[in-house]
RNA sequence: GGCCCGUUCGUCUAUCGGCUAGGACGCCAGGUUUUCAUCCUGGUAAGAGGGGUUCGAUUCCCCUACGGGCUACCA
């Protein structure tokens, strides 16, 4: 089999949103599975839809998630629009052999032939029915063309889409089909502005890279044909196509967009993108690229071996563009959050506290050696990066507030709980007990039984005190990182605070 | 409206004619943790409906329903 050479070609107008992400992961994964190129090509022929700093955001975007692009050219040919006149030259390839031809309806013209059909409960196809009665090179006679180009009048360049041909078209995750030509319209070429539009561009840039996979969205699906005929016009061998399935919302109402999240309230974007600040990317939310690559190839693929937890080089290893499913997949943000909590515990500490301090920066006021413990003393808990900290901010800082949940549970009894604790804590305070923690509650334990007093409500207390709320690690361990004097200061404090 | 694609537990999926329909997330219950979380064990829950083909259909075919996509001089 010849080279494998896929690409990514998103158009620069927004920022990449998860569905563009996926659609490039498998293109990536595709390629390197199969030791080919990834090259990514920008599809910038609507200048008007065209938003500044898009296309550096997706590059950016790219990198983050790992996935190198290994053709992207220095002299902007990744760029279509500054490939405008070789497509040009395309489409006078194809008028000359009588396979396209100029066209010069208005645009109102061609939305008030729409409206007019419309009413009739009919639609408007500029194709065979059609044509003839319309202001192209095809009804119009030599010379009248020839004035109309010499005076740059405006016009576009049709496809002559042929009638009555059966199309065949085969796709490598949803199989063979076929469609009727006569269905398909005189797709525009060449528009107004000179620039080509998708379809044009697409088929040309494709067969001179040399793609031998295309690998989309299935929302090209319907234009399927419209591209093996522009193949058939050039002659040109047809790459293999593969549609990936849509990503829809969590709901399963409509695919997904980018202002789904927003909505919804989880990020859809990899990178903060300055311009939708509501909700930051996934970055910015503490998940891991290597999670949402692996959350993101679970939508619509599973790996023969059933394995879910998967690093980019196991992605690649396992990966089979036959196997990935035909029916659109919901985004569920809680199963992404699952997934890059089991990548999180598959870090090492050094690796997760450059992170950390980098999404968090209350960590640049703790003394390393000791923000490296709480890492590992907090590591299980945290579904995101952002976690962290607040997993662990009581292991620094004595806490400021103390939860109303937590204080309700808070009884008669606490108080001599926490008196007695506060005795243990700060008379033993200079006599160095051997593993602080141990011997402390061991001591207050000792104490709860010989007075009758639950185990349970003193290790409830105890935490409420330390930490301010409900909720956090062991209590020996918490104490064995604080220390007694602290621990000591925290029970007087919460005693006060009780009166 | 027309054309195209799809339809397995709430969600992501496995099954390539033999199914007591498997796994994972979620949820629920129990255990461990004299505390919280983790963790472990168990439970919950599905092939849209109707016709064929077949000894046998979740798997193949048709129809219907539902969902999605496309229908631009947007990609």
């Amino acid at each position: 089999m010849s080279e494998i050479r896929v690409r990514f070609a998103p158009s620069p107008t927004g920022p990449l949103h998860i569905g563009g992400l996926r659609t490039a992961l498998f293109n990536y994964l595709f390629a390197k599975k199969n030791n080919g190129t990834f090259l990514v090509r920008i599809e910038d022929t609507d200048k008007k839809r065209e938003v500044a700093g898009a296309e550096e955001y997706i590059f950016k975007s790219l990198n983050w998630c790992g996935m190198q692009v290994d053709e992207r050219s220095s002299d902007n040919s990744h760029r279509q629009s500054s490939r405008k006149k070789l497509y040009q030259a395309k489409a006078k390839e194809l008028i000359k052999r009588g396979l396209a031809y100029y066209a010069f309806d208005s645009e109102q013209d061609l939305q008030r032939l729409r409206e007019e059909y419309h009413e009739k409960k009919e639609t408007f196809i500029y194709n065979w029915k059609t044509r003839k009665e319309l202001k192209n090179s095809l009804t119009m006679n030599k010379e009248e063309v020839a004035s109309m180009l010499a005076q740059s009048k405006p016009f576009v360049v049709r496809f002559l889409c042929p009638r009555d041909k059966k199309v065949n078209t085969n796709d490598l995750i949803r199989g063979k089909g076929s469609i009727d030509s006569s269905l398909i319209d005189d797709k525009v070429l060449i528009k107004a502005d000179g620039m080509p539009t998708y379809h044009f561009a697409n088929v040309i840039d494709d067969n001179m890279m040399r793609i031998s996979h295309v690998i989309r969205g299935e929302e090209w699906l319907p234009s399927l044909a419209l591209h093996i005929l522009l193949y058939q016009a050039f002659e040109w061998d047809p790459p293999k196509f593969a549609h990936l399935p849509l990503i829809l919302n969590p709901n399963g109402k409509g695919k997904l967009s980018k202002r789904s999240g927003d909505s919804s309230g989880f990020p859809v974007f990899p990178l903060s993108w300055a311009k939708e600040t509501k909700i930051g990317g996934f970055k910015e939310a503490g998940f891991l690229p290597e999670a949402l690559n692996n959350y993101m190839a679970s939508l619509g693929w599973a790996a023969e071996n059933g394995k879910e937890i998967m690093s980019m080089s196991e992605l690649i290893k396992t990966f089979k563009l036959e196997s990935v499913v035909s029916a659109a997949a919901n985004f569920d943000f809680g199963r992404l959050q699952w997934v890059n909590q089991k990548h999180l515990t598959q870090m090492s500490n050094d690796a997760l506290a450059e992170k950390i301090v980098e999404i968090s920066p209350e960590t640049n006021h703790v003394e390393k050696g000791r923000l490296m413990i709480a890492i590992d003393l907090v590591k299980e808990r945290a579904e995101t990066l952002l976690d962290f900290w607040r997993l662990m901010k009581y292991l620094f800082y004595a806490p400021e507030v103390f939860e109303e949940k937590a204080i309700v549970k808070l009884s008669e009894k606490s108080k001599a709980i926490l008196e007695q604790g506060e005795k243990i804590a700060c008379a033993s305070e200079n006599t160095s007990m051997l593993n602080e923690g141990e011997g402390f509650i061991d001591a207050c334990l000792g104490w709860c039984a010989e007075n009758n007093i639950k185990a349970g409500q003193l290790m409830m207390t105890f935490r409420i005190a330390f930490v301010g709320g409900l909720h956090g690690i062991d209590l020996k361990k918490i104490v064995s990182f604080i220390g007694l004097k602290e621990t000591c200061a925290r029970l007087k404090r919460l005693k006060k605070l009780l009166g």
